[in-house]
DNA sequence: TAGATTGTTAATCGATTAACAATC
DNA sequence: TAGATTGTTAATCGATTAACAATC
């Protein structure tokens, strides 16, 4: 237990990080009438060994009973409210075009608690139109809007030449956590957290694999 | 040499692969006027140490010149036909939700030689009408069309509910490559190539970050 | 040639896995 | 209790980095 809280002192590693997202997705995905699972079946499920399943839960605590599992519903909700799911973020989105109309009519963000409160675009054939629910408003109003509404999060769905320009304004308006789109490698302050969804980079990865193919398999 | 071609052979680490389109988005937005970039540089720029740089490369060949650094230009090339550039591909989208549209209008996309042939869903209303100057095809007749279109890639851009059956469709129907857009972990043969984007798993990414944010820094 | 920077090896670091004592 | 499976340690594996001989 000392030797694991030093672990979580020295920041839990980006892998674990990226498959926590994965279990709560999957034990989401179970039937109510299942109520306990195993790291083996868990692993199974996932593609993955069972230690490297108790390895990651085991920086967040002990959830799991020994000689018998994990409750199901036990572990979601553990794993849920290390996810931080257990409140409200509010968000801006800076780029109408249409990954910001796809990302801002996505239903699924809304229902796990990220709900988009504003929407700004520089195109003003686009301001002031609905979308979502929202009147898209001006760029220009970015710092008043934020200065009256901190937010926890901002999209950028911007083309990549204004992307830095918007970065820099929203980190100087306070602004703590980016979710970027542009395909461009955003600066940011340090004590601002950055994520890329870079989807051209997944395309280019998707080609690699394919030009590479020979007698390799993927599991 | 020999060692690294035996590297070679046991496959490329995917640490390597997804760093390959960051090399290559840097190099394209050089200004003309750089012919030369040192490995020194590129990891400054790109946030890494330059034996990384050196190191990924050297899986692939020999693409500098010593005591001298990278030639920008050739470099690119190489890079660009490492990550299979060099050709066209044909895509197949399935599903035109709000995803799917904005996928297929993005423009950047085609620009690299990914090029949409063709666009199916399942709701009538949407069936026949146009996106991205395609006519919305039936699901319905997407084996048909692949018979008769044999594509390179299958985008799938639809709800959860349906993706694993479209994902078993396409599969049968020969294609050897998906992009995966739908918040499940499909099953594929493993001679097909997977690649999931996940938008929902970066944003709980993002929201553990936030919520664990207390003296960790991101650089 | 002297200076610079590559490509590659060896050393280091970190993440995954196997094994097992603890225990329900 | 006997059986099962956890949480954690130690062993293994793989990826990153530092160092340097090769060489332009």
């Amino acid at each position: 237990m000392t030797i694991r809280k030093q672990r979580r002192k020295e920041g839990i590693p980006r892998g674990v990080i990226s498959r926590l997202p994965k279990y709560y997705r999957y034990l989401s995905g179970l039937s109510q009438a299942q109520e306990k699972i195993s790291s083996a079946e868990l692993g199974k499920a996932l593609n993955m060994t069972a230690a490297q399943i108790r390895s990651d839960l085991s920086y967040f605590g002990s959830f799991g009973l020994h000689g018998y599992g994990y409750r199901v519903d036990e572990l979601k909700n553990h794993i849920s409210a290390i996810l931080g799911l257990d409140r409200e973020y509010s968000l801006v989105l800076i780029g109408a075009g249409n990954l910001g109309r796809a990302i801002a009519s996505y239903p699924n963000f809304r229902k796990r608690g990220f709900i988009i409160k504003a929407i700004f675009d520089a195109d003003p054939e686009v301001i002031g139109t609905e979308l979502a629910g929202l009147t898209i408003r001006s760029i220009d109003t970015l710092e008043d809007y934020l200065q009256a509404n901190p937010c926890d999060i901002a999209v950028i769905t911007t083309p990549k030449e204004a992307s830095q320009a918007v970065c820099d304004r929203i980190c100087r308006a306070g602004i703590k956590a980016i979710w970027n789109f542009s395909p461009l490698d955003l600066r940011v302050p340090n004590d601002v957290i950055l994520e890329h969804t870079h989807l051209t980079d997944s395309l280019l990865q998707l080609s690699f694999q394919i030009t590479n193919n020979e007698t390799e398999k993927s599991s």
